[in-house]
Order: structure tokens, then C-alpha cells, then sequence
DNA sequence: CTGAAAGCGCTTACAG
DNA sequence: CTGAAAGCGCTTACAG
């Protein structure tokens, strides 16, 4: 005999009253309580979380799906560790924990998350990596589980997700750049189908528009939104007939190798070419000369997340009356010495 | 009604026979066989997990527990994400899940594992970032869990554990810089009480030893294993009255901070000093001069990792017949010009 | 080869 | 306030 019945048989009372003890329910005497407590304390029982999980149909458990991409592993600050701060926090308000669902590579992330799912091994989501069309958004709506997408998505309708503001970014980097002259302004956008990707070019085109400047197809280069594409980013510039005075990159990493590339030529950022990377991140944090890009604070963002996926959960709105409202999320100029100069002086 | 039952009506069959045809049991029809997973694929049937794990005792997870400390989070490989696929690669062939179990930073590893434990949510576990004295290891050696730790320990006794190759590290580092003619050799070592620590250490004074250089404690110093660590442990080596002619750093992002607080005083890696790294890393790639510093494949740390917690699992042992051996994991050096220079010249 | 039934460890109406 | 009992969704001896 184990578990709770061993637990009751100690104690000399009956399962319930144990269990009804343990879940902290209003009806059960104060002294039983505390010998209950201590009795599970001094012998480690903590409740099995198949029988609960089964008996409630809730596994108190929030699954963070991961993609273990290459472009993943080699982001140097861990985003999703970052993130996982911020999560927690919240949820372990609720006694909820938070598994990490690494998504293996040779998987299809649909197959994988809709096995997870049918498990029911969490009672809700987070995914990441949104694509323009993302299957996954169509099953969980569709299996009716509580869930956030870290990123828009073409896909489902009226769910619930939270993006990074792309168009700030875009409008305050085009805006930045013009303001020191510069027209010819080329960008570095990812070559796969990640959302984001079109909706940094479409507000790119729209700011510049703003500017009376024309967009100009040339200047979206399409690159692996990795190190070694921002160093492709370089190359593909330099090689354009009507060479662009300034760039603007989409993923954190390619400033190193567009940094590399532009070595190479004998092209110093900030003097010779402008340029503004995106996220702020360690490994940018080295360069010379320092790069301008943008701020934000994964913690504050998981926080975020959390809240915003515990408001689409039945059980717990009632704490976040703000509710599931999808959110744009702001990051703040982080100006550096790589688009320094002016054209116009 | 719904799960088993409803397929099971739907097919017209008990739910016994569905159940066996699902898990691939020979006792079944073939035709029957083809019914059952046909409508399972139809009607998206997966069993619920909770179902299984309270029958059968086991959950078919394996639990990777990470923490996300300051210094995971801003390691620049992602380092557990690295080894995640080798581990997955594994464990798929027996339909295992991995699930990243994040400890919050504000919680007792040991409390934290405790939990995680005691409701059975994985089957078995890997631990890291090993302490010296590390109560998770007792606690999974009482609850019998099988387990495996990424990182040596001298608590437990005789577990299985797998850990980098500090001491061939030392040794080649060492090795290398007397080869060169140098006799005063510092090394930077963690301030915590991570276990790879007190190993590093004292294999880099044996290694002293056998080239019959003296150990001195002043060329120990005491850091954190971070990038700012690094930039102090230049910050005291310049303060030593005698000053080393090299230095060896035993964890990966020491080498950026080591290399800027150089900077400021002048001092060129491989002119003015030795410098050799801990493990090869995307960040430190970048560093001029080039870092000389040791490799290793994640991706087989994870296989290596993987193999050895199936075989420590009465379950899956047969097919592991190597055992449950515990293993150094060697590490390549990675020369670069860091130390390129010999004071014996 | 298949079905009926027991039981994994819990929680929770229900009765007292 | 407490106990006895049902039942969550499965798998697996057991009987036929």
C-alpha cells in the first residue's frame, strides 16, 4: 500500500479527509489538518499526478513549446530561459508549473504539438516561432485548448497571441535613418515563412512611403535569419548596382556577420554604411562600433504572456479581468555608434 | 462519453481490444488491427496520458531538469538546447518524451526536484549543474528515480553521472603553456560551489606538478562564471605583484570579459599573455586574437547522456548493454593564436 | 482472438 | 466535520 491511502492508514482516517486536508478545502478540522500536513511532510507524500490528474481533468501544468532550430541554439541569451523567469513568477501563483516541450527537429511541430496535446499532459500552451500559416493554431482551437501564440499568425482568426511591436521597430528605424538623410535604406528579412518577417518588410515599405521615399524591391535582401545570413546580407549589398547608405537587420545575430562581411571590404559602420540591428543581445553587445538596436525585458514579457494565457483559461480569468487581449510588445532605442552619422551635414 | 470508450463503441469492439491493438499487442487480429488505428487516425485518438500513467506506473517521460540561472541564461550556445537533440534522438526510439522541467530562481533546486518527484510527472530525470554537495542526488538515489547527473558530485556515492573532461582539459592547457616556457600559469576558477570547480583546480595544480612547477594559491582566482567574472579575473591578475605569464579559464564567457579589461591595459592575448579558454563557443569566436580553447559536440553529449539514463532503467536496459558506466566526456582543443607565442624564443 | 472486470491513485458529491 | 463509495481513462490478467 502506498500513496495516499498509506498516508490515511497512518493517520488512522479515511482518504478523503486527507485529501480534503492536503487541497486546503474549508471543511475539515483545524487540528486534522495539521496533523495531516505534518504526517505528509515527515513521510514526503505529495499527491500522484496521474490520480489527480485523472480525477480532475486538470494536469496544473502550462507546456512552453520550444523549437530546438538551429537559429535557436545559437541565439546567444537563451530567450526562452529569459522568458521562463517572467512565467513562472505568475503561475506559481496558481501552484501551476511550467514545462519546457522541446519540439525535436526531425519532427513536424504539428504532429508533435497535437501528440502532446492529445496526451493531455498540459492544461494549456505557449507556442513560439509563429509561421504565416501555422496549423497548430487551427488545432488548438479546434481541441478547445487554453493557449497564447508568441507571435501573430495569418492563421485561426481570433485567437489570442502577443508579437513584438515589429512596426516600431521598423517605423522607428526608417524614421531614425531618414531623419539623417538616408533614402536608399536596405533590410535584411528572413527568407522562411516566419510571420514576422512579412510584417517588418510591410511596415518597412509603409514608413518609408510615409517619407515620400519609393520602395524598392532590390532592398529586401533575404537571408537566414542567422549569423552567417546577416553575413550574406553584406555580401548581396554589396553586389547591388545602386548601393543603399544605411540597413536595417531583422534578427539579432546578423549584425555579427554583416559586421564580418563589411570588415572585409573595408566598410566601417557608422561612417561608411548606417546600421540598426534588432533585439539587443550579449553577443552584439561586443561589437565596434556599437551597434544601435532595441531594447526589451524578457522577464516582462513572460509575465505578460502568463497573464494573458491564464485570462483564456476558464479557471483563472477571473484573476486577470484585463483579459485575453493580444498585445503588441514595445521594445525602446537602444542607440549605439553604427548609424551615426549624417548624410546631410 | 469520449476517449477509449467512444472508439471503442465506434468500432463496435471492447475497449480491451482496442487498447491492445493501439499498443501493439500480438494477441489482436490483423484486420482488426487496421480497424482500430484507422479510426484512431480518423477520430485523432491518442490514450490520455494520466489513463496510462496511473495503470501502468509509468509516465513515458524523461525529465531534463534545467536551471535558469543568470549564467545559463546568457550562455551563448544555449548549451542545453544543444544537447536536447541528441538526447531526443535517443529517447524517440522508445517513444520516451524529454520534457525540460525549469527550476525558477527563486525556488530550492532540491525543493523543486522534490515536487517534481513525488507527482511522477517523468520516469526518470537528468540533473545538472552539479553542486559538490548536492541533495538532489540523495533525494533520487532514496526515491529510487532512475537518474543521471551532468556533473560530478561527492554526494550519492555511486551513482551514474557524465562529466566534461575538466582534467584532460587541465592537463592539455598546462602541458601546452610549460611547453612554451611558461612557469607561472593563473587560472580562473568559479567563486560557487559547483563541483567542476574544486576538479578543475586540482588538476591543474597536479598538472603543475608534474612539470615540477609549485603551486601557488595567489594565481587561483576567484570568480564568477560569467563575462563580467572574466573581466575580473583580468582586473585582479593585473593586480598581482607577480605577475602570471598566462592564463587558463575554465568557463566559456570568461574569455570576453578577460579580453576587454586586457584591452584597457593594453595587453594583447597572445603577445603580452597567454590566454586559453574553457569551451569553444559561438560568442568567443569572434574574439581577436582567436581564443585557444577546447570543442565538443552536444549533440553527442546528449546521445552519450541518453543511452546511459536508459540504462540505468530496468525498462530499456537490455538494449544498453554497455551499462550504466559513469564517463569523462573528452573535449578537442581548438587551437588559436591566443597563446600562439613562446617565452623560451 | 476477444470481452468483461479489476484496479492504478486520486478527488468529490453524498450521507450522516 | 468525517467516511464510504463512485469514477476519472486507461491496461492487463483472466476466462472463454
Amino acid at each position: 500500500m502506498k500513496g495516499i491511502r498509506q498516508l490515511a492508514k497512518h493517520l488512522d482516517i479515511s482518504i478523503g479527509t486527507v485529501s480534503r486536508a492536503l487541497n486546503g478545502r474549508p471543511d475539515v478540522n483545524e487540528d486534522t489538518r495539521k496533523r495531516v500536513l505534518a504526517a505528509a511532510e515527515e513521510l514526503g507524500y505529495v499527491a500522484n499526478q496521474s490520480g489527480r490528474s485523472l480525477r480532475q481533468g486538470t494536469t496544473n501544468v502550462i507546456g512552453l513549446m520550444i523549437e530546438s532550430s538551429k537559429e535557436t541554439v545559437e541565439n546567444s541569451d537563451n530567450f526562452f530561459l529569459g522568458v521562463t523567469g517572467g512565467l513562472q513568477s505568475v503561475l506559481s501563483r496558481h501552484k501551476l508549473d511550467l514545462l519546457m516541450l522541446p519540439c525535436p527537429n526531425d519532427e513536424d511541430p504539428h504532429e508533435y504539438l497535437k501528440r502532446m496535446v492529445a496526451r493531455r499532459i498540459v492544461d494549456a500552451m505557449i507556442i513560439s516561432a509563429t509561421q504565416r500559416v501555422d496549423k497548430r493554431i487551427d488545432l488548438l482551437i479546434k481541441t478547445k485548448i487554453p493557449f497564447v501564440a508568441l507571435g501573430r499568425s495569418t492563421s485561426g482568426g481570433n485567437h489570442t497571441w502577443i508579437d513584438l511591436d515589429f512596426e516600431g521597430v521598423a517605423a522607428c528605424a526608417v524614421d531614425r535613418l531618414v531623419s539623417k538623410g538616408h533614402r536608399r535604406i536596405a533590410i535584411a528579412a528572413p527568407s522562411n515563412d516566419i510571420n514576422l518577417g512579412y510584417i517588418f518588410v510591410d511596415a518597412y515599405r509603409k514608413s518609408l512611403e510615409r517619407h515620400g521615399i519609393a520602395f524598392d524591391p532590390a532592398l529586401v535582401i533575404r537571408v537566414k535569419s542567422s549569423e552567417q545570413g546577416g553575413y550574406q546580407a553584406g555580401h548581396e549589398m554589396l553586389r547591388l548596382e545602386s548601393k543603399p547608405s544605411a540597413i536595417i537587420l531583422i534578427y539579432e545575430l546578423m549584425a555579427i556577420g554583416l559586421y564580418r562581411r563589411l570588415n572585409e571590404a573595408g566598410i566601417v559602420p557608422g561612417r561608411d554604411l548606417a546600421v540598426i540591428g534588432f533585439r539587443e543581445e550579449p553577443r552584439g553587445k561586443f561589437l565596434q562600433p556599437s551597434l544601435t538596436c532595441f531594447r526589451m525585458s524578457l522577464r516582462d514579457l513572460g509575465v505578460e504572456l502568463a497573464e494573458t494565457l491564464l485570462a483564456t483559461m476558464p479557471a483563472y480569468a477571473e484573476h486577470y479581468p484585463k483579459g485575453a487581449r493580444s498585445t503588441i510588445w514595445p521594445l525602446e532605442l537602444a542607440p549605439g555608434e553604427s548609424d551615426a552619422f549624417s548624410l546631410t551635414s
